[in-house]
RNA sequence: GCGGGUGUGGCGGAAUGGUAGACGCCGGGGACUUAAAAUCCCCUGGGCUUUGCCCGUGCCGGUUCGAGUCCGGCCACCCGCACCA
């Protein structure tokens, strides 16, 4: 007998055991299908999976499961990016072994995502704190060392005096470390840096390429890299020195009247060794703040060193200023100020009483208009010697001409990207297999030593690297020479770990990182998705390790991302109880118009949609939802209404919906034999149209990620069908809708094939084929046409399609509601649109 | 400040320059039921003098037979970068 329900908590783990058994899912690098590598951004161990992740992973999923049915062999994998701070973190606070609480942590979510049946390949399952993993890593780290793309440096850090420790910029509140509150130092010390500079034109150039990406992640990468050209040039000093400085409108060099440099500069330093009130401003400047609204309120400084500069051209003397808004960290730290023409120094310029010079001018005759603000646009040069008359563009040639031929400076590209430091003075992460050798220097570890594994036996309960103090495991006898000598205790940036993982994914021989050929056949990842805030730092190392490996001769794409797709966040709405404090969606309840609280009956202010964060409690966890509704209306919830790209407010109406849909969708499909045969089997002409203009909609839907479009189009269609007669259409309309929402909501596909016996041949649907549309079946015979008067809606008609413009002009003209709105007027002209539209004009 | 994006019912949102509000949620009414749940049916942008008409896609203007859509100018909100010479 039917079951009256579709039962999730028996069905759905019954088709994954089905799915694994029959590896449904294992991607073969050998076969002949055309490829397609579906990736989603790999999560973070950080402890439960959270309901962003079950869109992201849903996402992919329908497009994996989509692309299996066209025809493709599909990758779609899934690893853990499993390095990091927060396992450091846990075993700080509660005395675990960061290996055995990520690991833990694996399980776990493992399991969550294994309930919900995403279509991966879990053979290639990968961790990156798994030395098989980690020391591969560290082959390909030496292997761009000895290309050159690897190199160490002092550099300045920032360095927590409680816990020992280097601290990333976001790790610093207002000066202070995050976790101990500790002043944070400024400290030198020896860093290893990867010369991602060298690809800045290559990684700026690809961006032109890579049409598959939002416009707005291409725009943030090109600023990060942030590519200017233009002078760099030397001013002579009246006190017998020079100074470099850098500009990108040399063009306005005959504007230039004074010259700046920044507090840190070797100038600056120079003249407070000898001036105390320079030495005052410049500790005067180092004590601004660095927030933003700071920043935008800062106003402009400058100390007046007394010294003079020679103009390169006019011989003219300008003063020589330290300035607060000069940043030591980009060009030379020094600039030419052209307050005409660059508003930072026209308030600089106000300020202090210095000339302001128009040198662009929108016409010739406008040469000696007045500046109310600085002018940064195009224009023609006036007041400037041998360049007046000139375009901007055709001005910065000829004064970059002059500098190089008079040797006093020369054409400049400079760049914002800086070489990436990779250095963490850390334990949780990928040691960096590098020895450091009284007699031979810094040796790299021998491959056939690789890999350099990380010690378990560490203590957390002082601060610091517990590599560093670890009584073992630095030590070591030097590769060449066989001294004594100590391993290299700072680890990778987790970023390097997700660098290249989507290589690992591809092909993974137990000898290498991965066979190129193999690779080959899978890159670059046809569909990428994952959340916007990756849009610059992980997509950026991204594209520069597949270039450098590509140009090191390992790899032969250049991009690893073909398409690339980011998601939007799920949000909830936020509860507050009366003293302030948050509540969890799970302890509030609707009473009448109001909410309550469910502990003590108290009213609850029902707050903003936010993004879920554990501070606020507005999260929902994915698994109680799954053990409610099943994975399937989770699934389909994750998909509907929201645009994949905005983000999707989580509500408890709208999952109770999606179980409702399951249990509709399983009552249809329960009427799947009934009218196909006998008396009953006749065809449904209009059905078949619905049928197949839904298959072609919801392709195209799935394929632009256009899901909650896709999702409303089935809808339309359940309806359809429901409303039809029974007949032969009817059952072939109820099977092809199995099959559409099966990438969706593959348990109940499954189940419905299996219980109701629909014919889509013996197999698994997961095996099944996507349904033909038959491009006959795709337009209506009858159309209805829209009839306007002067542009405005009076009448609708039906007409079969393709009718004469003629005849469509006559019935509309025929029609009674439009003589009626014409009230005898003349009419002067007809708009056909054949098929839509007919617009009469009087 | 610079760059980018978004503004459509109570809510999420549809709409190759051609019937604005598809589809879902909420809400209202009804059927079935002893009752409830479940299910099914109908209504659901605003207004009016309600056989029908008028207004309506952030605001102002423009192009067009016709504008949510294109153009110009504003406003609001969101995101990114930020004294980058």
């Amino acid at each position: 007998m039917t079951e009256q329900r579709f039962d999730p908590s028996h069905a759905d783990g019954r088709w994954q055991r089905a799915w694994d058994e029959a590896r449904c899912f294992a991607a073969d690098s050998a076969s002949n299908k055309p490829k397609s590598y579906v990736l989603e951004m790999f999560p973070y161990p950080s402890g439960r999976i959270h309901v962003g992740h079950v869109r992201n992973y849903t996402m992919g999923d329908v497009l994996a499961r989509y692309k299996r049915m066209t025809g493709h062999e599909v990758l779609h994998p899934m690893g853990w990016d499993a390095f990091g701070m927060p396992a450091e973190n846990a075993a700080m606070e509660k005395g675990v072994h960061p290996a055995g609480w990520t690991y833990h942590n694996i399980d776990t979510m493992r399991g969550q995502l294994k309930r919900l049946g995403f279509a991966l390949d879990w053979s290639r399952e990968l961790a990156t704190c798994d030395p098989n993993y980690y020391g591969h890593e560290q082959a390909l780290f030496i292997d761009l060392y000895q290309a050159g793309l690897v190199y160490r440096r002092q550099s300045a850090v920032n360095w927590d005096p409680v816990d020992q420790t280097v601290l990333a910029n976001e790790q610093v509140i207002d000066g202070r470390g995050w976790r101990s509150g500790a002043l944070v130092e400024k400290r030198q010390l020896d860093q290893w840096f990867l010369k991602i500079t060298a690809f800045a034109q290559e990684l700026l150039d690809g961006l032109g390429e890579l049409d598959g990406w939002p416009e707005k992640v291409r725009l943030m990468q090109e600023n990060w890299i942030g590519k200017s050209e233009g002078l760099q040039f030397r001013f002579d000093l009246t006190n017998g020195g020079s100074v470099e400085v850098y500009t990108t409108r040399p063009d306005t060099v005959f504007g230039a009247s004074f010259v700046a440099v920044a507090p840190d500069h070797p100038l600056a330093q120079d003249v407070a060794m000898y001036n105390c009130d320079a030495a005052k401003f410049i500790e005067l400047c180092k004590r601004g703040g660095t927030t933003a609204a700071e920043l935008e309120t800062a106003e402009k400084l400058g100390f007046d060193t007394g010294i003079g500069a020679i103009h390169p051209f006019t011989g003219a003397r300008l003063p020589v200023f330290i300035a607060n808004f000069v940043l030591m960290e980009y060009g030379t730290g020094a600039i030419m100020a052209v307050p005409g023409h660059d508003q930072r120094d026209f308030d600089f310029a106000r300020k202090y009483g210095l000339p302001i010079v128009r040198v662009v001018a929108p016409s010739a005759a406008e040469a000696d208009a007045p500046l109310s603000e600085a002018e940064p646009g195009d224009g023609v040069l006036v007041n400037s010697g041998f360049i007046d008359g000139m375009g901007v563009a055709e001005a910065k040639r000829a004064v970059i001409d002059r500098a190089q031929g008079g040797g006093w400076g020369e054409g400049k590209t400079v760049w914002r990207l800086r070489d990436w430091g990779v250095s963490r003075q850390r334990y949780w992460g990928t040691p960096i297999p590098f020895i450091h050798c009284a007699a031979c220097g810094v040796v790299p570890v021998p491959k056939d030593q690789l890999p350099v594994t990380l010690p378990e036996d560490v203590d957390f309960t002082t601060p610091g690297n517990p590599l560093v103090r670890h009584p073992t495991w630095k030590h070591v006898a030097c590769p060449q020479c066989g001294a004594a000598a100590e391993r290299e205790t700072d680890t990778l940036d987790t970023f390097v770990n997700s660098s290249w993982y989507f290589l690992r994914f591809a092909s993974q021989p137990a000898d290498r990182p991965f066979d190129r050929a193999e690779v080959a056949r899978w890159l670059p990842v046809e569909q990428y998705i994952g959340g916007i805030e990756h849009a610059i730092l992980h997509l950026l190392y991204a594209r520069f390790w597949t270039r450098a490996l590509a140009h090191i001769g390992q790899l032969d794409v250049n991009e690893p991302f073909a398409s690339l797709f980011t998601q939007g966040m799920v949000t909830h709405e936020t509860y507050r109880a009366g003293d302030g404090s948050w509540l969890s969606p799970g302890e509030v309840r609707r009473d009448g118009d109001d909410w309550v609280a469910i502990a003590d009956g108290r009213p609850v202010t029902v707050g903003r949609v936010e993004k879920m964060s554990k501070s606020k409690k507005n999260v929902v966890d994915p698994d109680d939802m799954v053990d409610r509704f099943g994975a399937d209306a989770v699934r389909w919830f994750m998909l509907s209404d929201s645009p994949p790209e905005r983000d999707l407010p989580w509500s408890d109406s709208g999952i109770e919906g999606c179980g409702r849909f399951v249990q509709r969708l399983w009552r249809l499909f329960g009427q799947c034999g009934l009218g196909g045969a006998g008396a009953d089997a006749v065809d449904d002409r209009a059905l078949d149209r619905k049928v197949h203009q839904t298959v072609a909609a919801v392709a195209a839907d799935i394929e632009a990620l256009a899901f909650n479009k896709a999702v409303a189009r089935i809808y339309e269609l359940t309806a359809a069908i429901e409303k039809a007669p029974p007949s032969a259409s009817r059952s072939n309309a109820i099977s092809t809708l199995l099959l559409l929402i099966a990438p969706m909501m593959p348990h109940l596909a499954e189940e419905a094939r299996e219980h109701f016996n629909i014919g889509l041949g013996l197999g698994l649907v997961a095996e099944a084929a996507w349904p033909e549309a038959d491009p006959a079946l795709l337009v209506d015979d009858e159309v209805t046409i829209a009839v306007q008067v002067k542009g405005k809606l009076r009448d609708t008609l039906m007409a079969p399609r393709g009718l004469p413009r003629e005849e469509l002009e006559a019935l509309a003209l025929a029609s009674e509601k439009v003589q009626r709105f014409l009230e005898g007027a003349e009419v002067r002209k007809v708009i056909v649109v054949p098929d839509r539209l007919v617009n009469i004009v009087a």
